[in-house]
DNA sequence: CATTCACTTTTGATCGTTCAAATTCATTTA
DNA sequence: TAAATGAATTTGAACGATCAAAAGTGAATG
């Protein structure tokens, strides 16, 4: 046993054809059970596996899917992509699939390494993230039948009507959720801090706010309760000072980043009571303060995207259902949204 | 041209040999300078692209390497994780290589994916982060030659003479920055953040520490300054008050996570002065709240070790050269220690 | 008893590349 | 002039798997 066992070797060991050990791998039921059995006993005490290259040069699949990496733009958030990026691999893992990264820093980069990728590396798909209106990256994998599953909607007038499959999470049944929590708990100028309009995701999650307020505060007075501003703890400082002097006594945020700053703002405004804040993404930094916050369920969006994507590289070749959709509802985790940062512990 | 041009309908276009083309690829030394020409405009133009299945089936090398992704403990630590990957997806690429992920829980798991990664995915080598005494990774890969670089040091008795090449970040060199700035504007009580002695990074950062105050305070007054704590803010906040209550009037800590809780107790405790607390990773997080921090050279460290594993798998064979060890020096990134939890922005 | 059939196993070709060993042809050397 | 050298190119044989089609069983069918 001086190199690693083929294919051939173990035949040969058996007595056997390549072909009827192949068999027994790929498609056991063409085999008789008793050799089956045979073979099966002599694979795993020679420990053969197959080799993935000639499987690929013959198969032209080599099991792995492409994901790009982003530029880490806000540390806070991107801790969610870690989960996910961890969930996915492990998924993808159970089904004998592996995830080879990329990184590229604009779209028009992504679809460049598309090509690349595809041709060298013989990639079965990709998965793609942060899909945001009018991206161009879907159209260009449909366009070349390249199997793919989006984390995050198209963004398109009419997303369920999109030809390609996503998974992403009802931000806007999040926040309006966080925002009847508030409303329970006796608020009513409850106040929105989100992003600037062109952001869809932050447009998604800032409805859900308003939906659950419509019939409690006039359409102006929404409109004074909402402000949009960049990303980070400062901008949600400087924008929750906005809210507040428009008289909100509780804020629902579309980040922690900007949770984080929003409270910071409403505990230094009522000194002594726990800012009624809510975040978004549940990050690690809101656990550590104790911020309550909207959690996004994205090991079960992994677990979705991998199920989809196994049946359009496993399914039958003629798919003509139409692309999956899958919709998920975030989980509201209430917490004291004081914390540490507020009342210092004693030993 | 209805399928992808292989080297051999390259060969057929230029009246040429499929090894001459492939020559022209691979060792362009050996074609006459002329036929090279005519062979890289025709490769050009027909967008040729060596098929890595075929090459790797031949060849044995896959040009991808395996990472393994940790099970995200704390999102704000983590952070720089995710840099460090971007960095290392992005350099490797430069060369032509890729990275193939892989999750385990444990490094046993780890081991057990080596095994299985090597043999049905032609890993030409792995990266390993989050190395440790006795670790048994960094052996088993010795014994069966695979190459290998590692992200940490392996915190043996003797990490120069470590038979495998490592990278890593000089803590001690940081925190020994931080508690000199610290001296420079007149603390002399400064404490130490860090963790319970079992963590060798840990241990290291606080080396640091002491060793720029070792002409300064009395052994017996350092040992009163320094506590270990497990990691997270609320962890921090504890660990500081009892360094306040020592008499510290400045820490230097292991983490951003521990830094940030110690800062909120620092204001507390003497309201209205910005918090002589230095965090450690200068995280997003550090970056946003306005704190100082020892920041890691991560895409420094991913340069380095992409360098050197090119020289594992692309140098001579008969390498008797030492394994190379690399210890950058981090960098102190100052900032008011204050920002915006403290102060509310006005707009 | 020959034919058909289902089931199981085998054979030959192929995927696209690189290695190792020819082969060609012009040029230098003995 | 024959032989040796050298550079440039070509040929045959892998690498290890799967596909497609053929061949070998034995039982059921007419």
């Amino acid at each position: 046993m001086a190199s690693r066992p083929t294919l051939v070797s173990v035949a040969a060991q058996l007595g056997l054809s390549r072909q009827t050990v192949s068999n027994a791998i790929n498609a056991p039921e063409r085999v008789n059970p008793e050799t089956l059995k045979r073979v099966r006993e002599v694979i795993a005490a020679s420990g053969y596996r197959p080799n993935a290259a000639a499987r690929q040069l013959r198969t032209r699949r080599s099991r792995n899917l492409g994901f790009r990496l982003f530029p880490t733009v806000d540390g806070i958030n991107g801790a969610i992509m870690d989960r996910f990026l961890h969930s996915l691999t492990e998924n993808l893992q159970l089904h004998g699939y592996r995830m080879t990264l990329f990184a590229a820093s604009s779209d028009r980069a992504e679809i460049d390494s598309y090509g690349e990728l595809l041709e060298t590396a013989d990639l079965d798909g990709f998965i793609l993230t942060g899909t945001h209106h009018g991206d161009e990256r879907g159209r260009w994998l449909m366009e070349r039948e390249v199997p793919f599953v989006a984390f995050g909607r198209p963004w398109s007038t009419d997303d369920s009507g999109c030809p390609y499959p996503w998974v992403d999470v009802d931000g806007r049944a999040g926040t309006a959720e966080a925002t009847a929590d508030l409303l329970g708990r006796g608020h009513r100028r409850i106040g929105f801090l989100g992003w600037p309009e062109s952001s869809e995701v932050g447009a998604n999650r800032r409805s859900g706010w308003e939906a659950a307020l419509s019939g409690v505060l006039a359409p102006g007075e929404l409109k004074s309760l909402s402000v949009g501003v960049p990303d980070g703890i400062r901008d949600g400082a400087a924008g929750a000072l906005k809210l507040l002097a428009n008289g909100a006594t509780a804020i629902v945020c579309a980040s922690d980043s900007l949770a984080l700053g929003a409270s910071e703002q409403l505990r230094t405004a009522s000194p002594g009571v726990p800012p009624a804040v809510i975040g978004f993404d549940d990050t690690p930094v809101a656990a550590a303060v104790g911020m309550s916050s909207v959690a996004q369920p994205v090991e079960e969006a992994a677990r979705h995207i991998v199920k989809i994507m196994r049946g359009l590289l496993e399914g039958p070749a003629e798919r003509s259902e139409p692309a999956a959709h899958v919709l998920l509802a975030p989980r509201l985790v209430l917490r004291d949204s004081g914390g540490p940062l507020a009342t210092p512990i004693a030993l």
